[in-house]
DNA sequence: AGTTCAACTGTAATCGATTGCGTAAAGGTG
DNA sequence: CACCTTTACGCAATCGATTACAGTTGAACT
């Protein structure tokens, strides 16, 4: 398997490996001759570069590593996919990592990817304070953008988008729609995107006048169960205010169920809205309203970045660049348009 | 960036180069008193070897390459995740390539796994027929095992799921349910998968005599949207049969929704089945009737099977192993538990 | 004709870790 | 004490591609 070397290919051709590395690799000069008899014994012998051993010599791998708390998460899904088709246009291949949204196995991770000589990496750190040892080293070795989630207290580019601003749409929406209490329901606060929507959330009630329900935030995790979970717990405790406002669209789905499973009608009696805008989003009963996050641009511009960091080396890393996209807010079922109370189906 | 090699280790603790490998690998013997001032060497350098000077000198790289046609595609995603959780614990990492359902693009992303040295290569064919040579000619050079789906007139190891024994389950219970007829909604016959349900969906039908409805097969892609156009199209050439069983939970998904927008109650007046268990099926309304496949297990036989292959080299390629794991029957909202046709909520 | 220079091409070092072979010292045996 | 094993460790080759440097050739120029 990876038998044919580029020596035999130099025998076959009656030339040296530096002729036909210079051949194949299109740098230095040749003739045209010697270029004819290369090629047709490169292609006769079906020889195929040695990526490791170019690698070794190079010292550069065309390999990006990725790290995020769940592949099974559809957010970070379809940001993989976005990476992935954004790193194909380099020519450069991606190195999956999944953290499983625990610190430890994150920072097992990392070494291993700088290891690996990676060219760069892209992580969605698992915890906002947690992450940051290993997240720092990394980023001390070879070029690290974080994506999305950002570890306090590092010093590292960062691409995500504009939680606060977000917030302030999804609430104006809300409030448009009657809203005159709201809760949050979110992650635990050690995800600096949660942290960042419940500030947006926080600051843009407060300016609206709608009453935050209850005076604790909610703390859970980013997935279904939570939002159900969530739900069952509010109506306990007191009854449901008049807006869920979901870190996530996992939570909002969640929480949609749980309420139409306790005879309350989303959006007649609460309304929700979710973030991140999956494809599911779209789906359900009644299609969530949430807000889109531009993933392509998002890994697009990670990917700009590790580039260029590549390119500066340690030379002059420069200041760290921070990168907030504007998301937009999608408007669907799940809240009410106008301000009058009224059913669509 | 990756500065400290064997050599400086070797400086410090004074010892040769040969020695540290020695030490760091535990391979070979050595003094306890060597060991230690290698350990310490090697400490307080921080030192870290390097993947890929060690995969030149090994030919291994402890790094295994998985293709699948959508990373977006809630099952794949999810097999993704098997498949990397078995890695971990083997010590190995995951290249993932999308092939974006193109033979073409499949092809390029094998050729340049192989490229790179994996040890393995995990590949769910995007094309039934097209994927053929490139994943022939890769088994060829290296271990390779193809998941869920499998390109004809190929000899690799497979793993996956008994569809026809699926099927018989799902026809089974729709039967029981009161259908007397059903449609079949695939994709392109292209996916030996959608090929073999929809044969144990016939042979099924056929012997619990159940009409298939449209006698030409509906073909698309595993999509939401090609499970709504289907209805569509079902509806307006003349109706819909007592149950539509789909290829796959995306298309049952759409199919569900486009049922019920046209006014069709699930399951009273249709039931819908879907097939692969993704996580959504559970949360949809109704929730789907689907079939659950083990995912870890085809992950870890998978893994399984490339480790036996990496052993046996080239030497003595044995016979390939097909292995077909029994998925489970999932029943929820979306099909009817008794004969006797009545509402649930 | 003698120089000069550019165009080619080959030699060998290099990337960093691993390992077969060789050897010196330590330990064991008769 | 001579001789044979082990044990412990260093030397140097090796994996395969790249590239600095040097050498060769022939054309152009004085």
């Amino acid at each position: 398997m990876q038998r044919v070397t580029i020596a035999q290919v130099a025998e076959r051709a009656g030339v040296s490996t530096a002729t036909v590395s210079r051949v194949l690799s299109g740098r230095g000069q040749f003739s045209a001759a010697v270029e004819r008899k290369v090629r047709r014994a490169a292609d006769d012998l079906g020889y195929q570069v040695n990526v490791i051993a170019r690698s070794l010599r190079n010292s550069r791998t065309d390999t990006v590593g990725m790290v995020v708390p769940s592949i099974t998460n559809p957010f970070f899904t379809s940001l993989v996919e976005s990476v992935e088709h954004a790193l194909g246009k380099e020519g450069k291949e991606l190195f999956l990592c999944d953290a499983r949204s625990d610190p430890r196995i994150e920072a097992r991770r990392l070494a291993s990817l700088a290891a690996r000589n990676v060219d760069g990496i892209i992580v969605s750190p698992s915890h906002g304070v947690d992450s940051r040892p290993a997240v720092q080293q990394t980023a001390e070795q070879l070029p690290l953008v974080q994506l999305d989630r950002f570890v306090d207290g590092t010093t590292t580019d960062w691409v995500g988008v504009d939680d606060v601003a977000a917030m302030r749409q999804v609430m104006d929406h809300l409030h448009d729609g009657g809203a005159r209490s709201a809760a949050y329901i979110g992650s635990l606060m050690t995800h600096s995107s949660t942290e960042q929507r419940f500030a947006g959330f926080r600051r843009r009630a407060e300016e609206l006048n709608i009453e935050v329900k209850p005076h604790e935030v909610l703390l859970g995790d980013y997935s279904v169960e939570w939002g159900e979970e969530a739900v069952a717990r509010l109506i306990a405790e007191g009854g449901l205010p008049d807006a869920l406002v979901c870190a996530d669209d996992l939570i909002a789905l969640g929480a949609t169920r749980a309420c139409r499973a306790h005879g309350f009608s989303v959006p007649r009696q609460v309304q929700v809205t979710g973030y991140d805008d999956i494809e599911f989003s779209r789906l359900a009963e009644p299609a969530l309203t949430t807000v889109h996050q531009p993933r392509d641009r998002i890994a697009a511009e990670a990917v700009r970045l590790l580039a260029a960091a590549s390119l500066a080396k340690d030379a002059e890393r420069g200041p760290h660049a921070h990168i907030a996209l504007v998301p937009t807010l999608v408007v669907r079922d799940s809240t009410r348009a106008a301000p009058a109370p009224q059913h669509r189906i």
